[in-house]
RNA sequence: GUCCCCUUCGUCUAGCCCGGUCCAGGACACCUCCCUUUCACGGAGAAAACACGGGUUCAAAUCCCGUAGGGGACACCA
């Protein structure tokens, strides 16, 4: 059996909020690794914070993973052979290693309360010290637990730090880091109630899972060696550490909702295709090592390495965000972006129900390659739509401008239009000979001419190439829009 | 404050490990031009960076030391 086949990755979120866009890049690393390898991408969801676990944001993660095309192949949904893949469902388990560390008396309980707890770290920050617990109750007898106990306190269980050496660990991505033991204080492992906390139950379960790599954001290094001295003194083998640089807003600081959209959902809403999303955020923190930047999902894979990872934190660009969507939003196939795009129209208030594919494809087409998002869609398409025809004001202000000229292209062009009946729209070759007859029946000529057609017809003096227009436009939506425009020059 | 991490165009990055091929390459954005009787798309081009200071060396973006700046962590959250 090769090496690679044992890689076991995992994405380890807590349902205390939605996917965000650091999140997702993490996941996305994670699924990159174990694709590449032919590794398996495990889905475990960490809900042990009972009060702020929720099962609707647990769904939406699940939901927004899979709208990114991260699949998993171990986790909710998908049973594996090291699940449950939900902690609040292997208590047992943590309640089994806790004994081993009680037993090997690395636990104790503590008593602080908050205030007190809180005291100390000021006291240290202001004797600029690392704050940390200075081990209070390490040292308890029955009698002092048994008044606590009385004057109602609750404990939480602490691990107890003994070791004095540097706990030093390799990371892949960041090389030797080294972290002296005296600025860890004993840490809370588990609360009252025997709900584990975060340090204690991810490293069990990775070691359970049998996790080969942890890769996760740079916010965990100083997690790192609390986790190894909890393996160490478990007798459990630690996992390759992959420490991934986190994403920063534009003005550098951690990324937040005053910068706007955070969450998948809200990229989804406004349009961002996933392939998109997908592919900048590989970008962010990672790179081929080539110039190469647009790729299929099958190329990333293929090109994906953890030496390549970036240390330095990156900003989160919208803007080569958008670029790419544009990209991917004129390359995939006509009818998959028509479905894609139908939603996004009728939420511009654009009537389909009536309408056929077909003719929505020719939209699309038309207007595709001015779109950067989906949400643009209705308003680059809603000239086609006879409910939504306006004259918007440069375009008024063009057709008066031009009365005269106006007047008579418009009335020229109504009585030529009268002869087609069918198809009902025109093409291109109908759409010259109309243009030639046009031009010699009256009086105007290029720009005039055309800006006249396009204001009567679209309402608007931007928009697709006026052969696409006919091309889309039924006759009948054209006549009454002439008729309109006439009955505004009147 | 303490500990840890990071530092190439405005931004994402290549190059750094294995000094010379780098007066630093690509992409987004910006600007100019071309295509186009409009808007976009597309094409061509311009401008733009090795944080700073020392050292090592014939030679440093690349190696070493220091300084400055930025970020993260310091919960009975993960």
């Amino acid at each position: 059996m090769s090496q690679t086949a044992k890689i076991r990755v995992r994405m380890a979120p807590s349902p205390t909020g939605y996917l965000h866009i650091g999140g997702a890049r993490t996941a996305l690393f994670n699924y990159l690794f174990a694709r590449h390898h032919g590794g398996t991408f495990i889905l475990r969801i960490e809900d042990t914070d009972r009060e702020r676990s929720k099962k609707e944001h647990e769904e939406a993660i699940l939901k927004d993973l899979k709208w990114l095309g991260i699949d998993w192949d171990e986790g909710p949904l998908k049973d594996g052979p090291f699940g449950p893949y939900y902690q609040s469902e292997r208590l047992d388990l943590y309640a089994k290693h806790l004994k081993t560390l009680a037993q090997k008396g690395r636990t104790y309980l503590c008593y602080c309360t908050p205030q007190e707890l809180a005291a100390e770290r000021e006291d240290l920050l202001k004797r600029k010290k690392t704050p940390r617990y200075l081990g209070r109750c390490r040292t308890l007898t029955d009698e002092q637990k048994r008044k606590f106990e009385n004057e109602g306190r609750t404990s939480v269980v602490r691990f107890k730090i003994e070791e004095t050496k540097s706990i030093v660990f390799e990371d892949l991505v960041r090389g030797k880091v080294e972290v002296d033991p005296k600025n860890v204080g004993d840490f809370v492992i588990a609360k009252n109630d025997g709900m584990p906390l975060y340090n204690f139950a991810s490293v069990v379960d990775d070691s359970e899972m049998k996790i080969s790599h942890v890769i996760r954001g740079e916010e965990h290094i100083s997690n790192t060696p609390r986790q190894l001295l909890l393996l160490n003194q478990l007798g459990l083998p630690a996992p390759q550490y992959v420490h991934v640089s986190i994403i920063l807003a534009p003005d550098r600081s951690k990324l937040s909702k005053r910068h706007g959209a955070t969450s998948l959902g809200e990229y989804e809403k406004m349009g961002y295709l996933p392939e998109a999303l997908f592919n900048y955020l590989a970008l962010l923190g990672w790179s081929p090592g080539d110039d190469k930047e647009v790729m299929t999902r099958t190329e990333m894979i293929q090109s994906f390495s953890i030496d390549r990872l970036i240390k330095s934190p990156g900003i989160f660009d919208v803007q080569k965000l958008t670029w790419m969507n544009g990209l991917y939003i004129r390359s995939k196939p006509i009818e998959e972006i028509t479905q894609l795009a139908k939603p996004f129209m009728e939420k511009a208030g654009l009537l389909l129900q009536d309408k056929e594919d077909s003719w929505l494809q020719k939209i699309i087409e038309n207007v595709r390659g001015n779109l950067e998002r989906l949400d643009q869609m209705g308003q680059y398409a809603e000239i086609f739509f006879d409910e939504k025809f306006q004259m918007d004001e440069e375009s008024t202000k063009f057709l008066l401008e031009n009365k005269e000229s106006a007047q008579k292209v418009l009335e020229v062009l109504k009585a030529l239009l009268s002869k087609y009946t069918a198809p009902d729209t025109i093409d291109t070759s109908g759409f010259e000979s109309l243009q030639k007859e046009l031009k010699t029946k009256v009086d105007a000529k290029g720009k005039t001419l055309f800006w006249t057609q396009r204001a009567a017809l679209t309402g608007k003096l931007k928009g697709p190439e006026m052969v696409l227009v006919y091309a889309t436009l039924p006759i009948s939506s054209c006549q009454k829009r002439i008729e309109k425009t006439l009955s505004i020059l009147k």
